[in-house]
DNA sequence: TATAAATTAAGGGTAAACCACAACACATTA
DNA sequence: TAATGTGTTGTGGTTTACCCTTAATTTATA
C-alpha cells in the first residue's frame, strides 16, 4: 500500500555535487513517506523555495559556494520557524556544531553515512523530532564539559577580527601584509594570532589552517 | 528494447561515501550500457572482484581510507591491463594528474560532475575510448609546455625523502622535530623543505600544505 | 662508465613567527 | 559605581622559519 502523494513530506535538497543529491534521491525514493520537490545546487537557489507551502523539509550541505549552509538555515529559520532542517556536512569542528546548534537546526548527518542512517534520521525529524549523529554529540558532550554556569557557550571561539586574520593566513598572506591590509601593527596580528593558538589548541599555523577547514571558515 | 543483460558491460564502483554510490549507480543504472555488478567502499573490498571475469569496468575514487585509488589501479593493471578504469577526484593537483597518467587510467572527472558528463565518460570508455574532463587536460597542457625532449615527464616533482617530510609538516612537526624523527640534521630538513618550496612555487608553508591536500599526499 | 639526481650537511644571514606581558576601550554585571 | 571580562591594540625579546651558497656521499639512469 501505498501512501498518496499529497501526504508525503515534501523535501528540498541542497548540494553542490549533482552526483550526491542523485545518491539522496534515491535513497528517499525508497522512503513512502518522504516525496523530493527539487534538488538545488545553491543556497541562492533554494531560497526560491521557501515560500512554497507544501515544502515540509530541508537537508542541506554545509559548504556550499556562495551562500553557506549555516546562512541559508539562518533564512529558514527567519521566515519559516517550523520547516525542520537537516544538516549534511563533510568536516565537524567545534566551531563548526556550535553554528549548527545555534541556528537550531533539527538534525545532523556526516556525508559518509549510509542509506539506513538517512532513513532513520529523516523519519525522526519528519515526526517531530531530531537526529544528531554520533560525531556531533560526542563534540556537544566535549562542550559540555568545558561549559561555564551550567549551559553550554554558542558564542563564537574566535572573534570577528580573529576569524579575519585567519582567513588572510589562510590565503597565504604573511603577518607584514595582513598588518598593511588591515592598517594595524604587525605585532597586533601577532597577538591575534598568538591569541588564535591558545584558543584552538593548535600547535603551528597548520593547526590554525586544519581548524579553518574543519569549521567552513574558508573554502579550501 | 532493452538490451539482455548477459551483453551489458558490468562495473564495479569504489568510493568510500555510500551516498555517492548510490548516486553513481542511480545514474548509471538510466544507462543500458551498463550494470552494476557491485559497489565497495575501499580499494581492498576492490581488490576481490579483480579475478571476476564478467567485470568490464571500474570507477573509483583516488581519496580512499587504507590503500589509495592510485594503488588500486597499479594492481588492476597488474592483474588485468584490458580492464578499463575510469578516476574521480575532488582534487587535481600536478602530481596527482601524473600519477593519474602514469598508472594509465583509461578516464577522469571531477566528483562534481553531472549525470550527462558521467554517461558520455562511459561510453566513451567502454566502446574502447578515453575520457579526460576539462580540468585535467588543461592540467596536462601546463605539463607538455613545461616539457623536456620532447615527452610529459612522469616523473614525481617530490622525491620519496620530501613527501615524508611534507606529510611530517602536516601533522603539525616543527623542523626541529622532523630531523630528531628522522635521525637527521636540521639543515638537511632544511634543506629538503626549502627544495619543495622551488618545486611547488608555495610561497609559504601553507602553499605546502594546499599542494598536498590537492594531491593527495595527506588524509586531511 | 659517465652523468644526473637524491640525500646528507655546513656556514651565515634576514625576516618572520612565536612568547610573556600590558595598555586601553567597551560592555556586562555585581 | 566599581569590578570584572573581553576585544583590540601594542612593545621587547627569543626562537624558528626561510633563503643563499657550497659540497660530500650515495644511488639511479643514460
Amino acid at each position: 500500500m501505498i501512501t498518496p502523494t499529497n501526504q508525503r513530506t515534501k523535501a528540498l535538497l541542497v548540494d553542490d555535487h549533482p552526483v550526491f543529491l542523485d545518491g539522496l534521491t534515491s535513497i528517499l525514493n525508497d522512503c513512502d513517506e518522504i516525496e523530493i520537490l527539487n534538488t538545488v545546487t545553491s543556497a541562492e537557489e533554494a531560497l526560491q523555495y521557501l515560500e512554497n507551502e507544501s515544502l515540509s523539509l530541508v537537508i542541506t550541505d554545509i559548504n556550499l559556494p556562495g551562500m553557506s549552509g549555516i546562512e541559508l538555515i539562518k533564512k529558514i529559520k527567519e521566515i519559516n520557524p517550523n520547516l525542520p532542517v537537516l544538516v549534511l556536512s563533510m568536516f565537524l569542528g567545534r566551531e563548526l556544531v556550535k553554528e549548527i546548534l545555534s541556528v537550531e537546526a533539527e538534525g545532523y548527518l556526516s556525508k559518509k553515512i549510509n542509506k539506513n542512517e538517512l532513513h532513520d534520521a529523516v523519519k525522526r525529524i519528519i515526526h517531530g523530532g531530531t537526529y544528531y549523529s554520533n560525531e556531533i554529540t560526542s563534540v556537544m558532550m566535549d562542550l559540555i564539559s568545558n561549559k561555564k554556569s551550567g549551559r553550554i557557550l554558542l558564542k563564537h571561539e574566535l572573534t570577528h577580527r580573529e576569524r579575519e586574520i585567519l582567513q588572510l593566513i589562510c590565503q597565504e598572506y604573511s603577518s607584514k601584509e595582513i598588518a598593511n591590509k588591515l592598517f594595524i601593527s604587525i605585532t597586533t596580528v601577532d597577538s591575534h594570532r598568538r591569541s588564535m593558538f591558545k584558543k584552538t589548541g593548535a600547535k603551528s599555523v597548520i593547526g590554525l589552517i586544519r581548524y579553518a577547514v574543519e569549521n567552513n571558515l574558508v573554502m579550501w
